[in-house]
DNA sequence: ATAACATATCACCAATTGGTGATAAAAAAA
DNA sequence: TTTTTTTATCACCAATTGGTGATATGTTAT
């Protein structure tokens, strides 16, 4: 047993594991899904794909141990703390609304996940869509759900709404170049038209 | 050469071409499109593969004819007379967004098929996202562009999500068991917690 | 050094992929 | 009938798929 030396052998597991998990990144980001096959992955990552069945079980234990490894919604973790309490959490939700359309928009690897789960059953995926579930949970439960009282349902499903068109619109405008409604989703002009569409439901909502 | 007698003959072209098509529906529907092999298609169709190249230049040529042969929006079409005029679309928008939310639930078919559009970059697909702008833009044009006026462009954004949420929680809600934003997309009451979120939002953009 | 072990490569496998030329069988034309 | 054309099947191909046992090579301990 080597005692956390041999860092920079030429034969380190850890490294390698790390290289078939940039790989299968790699693929995932310029093939999308369909093309991880494990030989182009142990190609892409300069290994031998045997190693694949050793450290990983396989093609799938590598790609749900990929998957696991991303922190998908960090990015809308509840900064918890601030003025979000006394406004039913209006300025939290437009906030987070228009950062994930802007964040999602600019990650390819999340567009190609979230594709993945609405392709694929898969564990691995399945458990990315209940943490994003239970992290809502948070929100609704400790800030709007008392603020709407009666109507706390349908400010779930107008933000059901919300959410999944932005997930739809940055998809759509990455893997077409048509317009959508008579937008164009990737100029600043048609997404800022989007930006002002949230920000007005929001209001409304709160009216 | 025959001259449209042969109908019911053992060895009919035109019988064969509709097997195949028949068949890429029902893999289609059952494993989706990544499941559309040429030896499967031949086998669920009982017949020849090589008949797919003599019939239609190859596999794409087959899936790209079948996705012609759909006519996925004339649900939606206009029925153009009407009281919906004087309105500003009022009606006939939150018709068509509840139409939608409801025909797409059920039609796995075409669930299948804006996937797809997410996922491959397809010909006949890109043509079936334009043909839906092209419908939209007469509505667009004809009645609500004229009625909100300065704001015209922030109605397409409003529609515009509310058009992809729809498309979205209806694909999520058959690929899916867990919920969306606490609500089951399965459910009626879920799926009437959405249907009042888009009568809610369309009346306040009325408003 | 050498023995033991962890790491990585190689050659090979069966099954499946998309694709084609030769041929059989049925229908239509002569 | 025979001939010709259309329709369909078959056997085969090369490339790729996921997967594995035997072996080589590097690292560590004795």
């Amino acid at each position: 047993m080597e005692e956390e030396t041999a860092a920079k052998s030429l034969k380190n597991k850890e490294k390698s594991k790390q290289k078939f998990l940039h790989a299968v990144e790699k693929i995932l980001h310029t093939k999308g899904f369909s093309g991880l096959k494990v030989n182009d992955i142990a190609r892409t990552a300069g290994l031998d794909k045997k190693l694949i069945y050793n450290y990983f079980g396989g093609k799938d234990g590598l790609i749900d141990e990929y998957i696991r490894s991303q922190d998908f919604w960090s990015n809308v973790k509840s900064e918890s703390g601030g003025s979000l309490v006394n406004d039913g959490g209006k300025k939290f939700s437009k906030a987070m609304l228009l950062s994930q359309f802007d964040y999602i928009f600019k990650n390819k690897n999340i567009q190609k996940i979230l594709l993945w789960g609405l392709v694929e059953n898969r564990k691995s995926l399945k458990k990315l869509a209940s943490d994003r579930e239970e992290n809502g949970a948070r929100l609704f439960e400790s800030i709007t759900d008392p603020y709407f009282e009666e109507n706390a349902k349908r400010y779930r499903a107008i933000i059901a709404l919300l959410i999944s068109g932005i997930y739809y619109l940055d998809i759509y405008a990455n893997t077409n170049d048509c317009t959508f409604c008579g937008l164009d989703l990737k100029s600043v002009a048609g997404r800022s038209e989007i930006e002002n569409a949230i920000s007005f439901l929001i209001d409304k909502t709160y009216e």
